[in-house]
DNA sequence: GTATTTTTACCGCCTAAACAGTATAAAATG
DNA sequence: CATTTTATACTGTTTAGGCGGTAAAAATAC
């Protein structure tokens, strides 16, 4: 359970939108490392370099507590 | 819209948890400063940090996008 | 098959995030 | 009220993420 893969949800988008890793980097406003980082999943990237290429991509964010409404 | 605020999602759950900022932070094995600044909405912080805050307080994250299945 | 594009990987440099310590302001407690 | 705890803010140092450049490996196109 939980295997999500951030890094592979990036990346289908991306393919998706027809763009390369650097088209990406690009478009998201950050270098071509952080994006290829991203894909591999390293999760030491900053939190708004993440958000900017999400946002390139369409994908959002939600945070889901049990606390939540 | 859109006006949601990670900073203060954070802290509202912190709070109930009964927890200060500097036991959060240990908890989440992070510096103080960096609790301290994801309640303040500073977003240059490191992915890794944000979710293991997250995972102290129990809020899981989620990415939507139109193609997602 | 070869040529081209893209991805992966590595390299130094620079910047800023992260940290602990400290100090003050604010909030909570008695 | 005074006292204690917590939150906020600042500082100096250390560390590593981010960056472009480059190059090799892999994928794709011709």
């Amino acid at each position: 359970m939980n295997d999500f893969n951030l890094g592979t949800l990036i990346k289908d988008h991306r393919k998706k939108a027809g763009l390369t890793q650097l088209e990406l980097a690009n478009l998201a406003g950050v270098g071509k490392t952080t994006v290829f980082d991203i894909e591999k999943n390293k999760e030491t990237i900053r939190f708004n370099n993440l958000l900017a290429v999400l946002k390139v991509l369409n994908i959002k964010v939600e945070f889901i507590s049990p606390l939540n409404k």
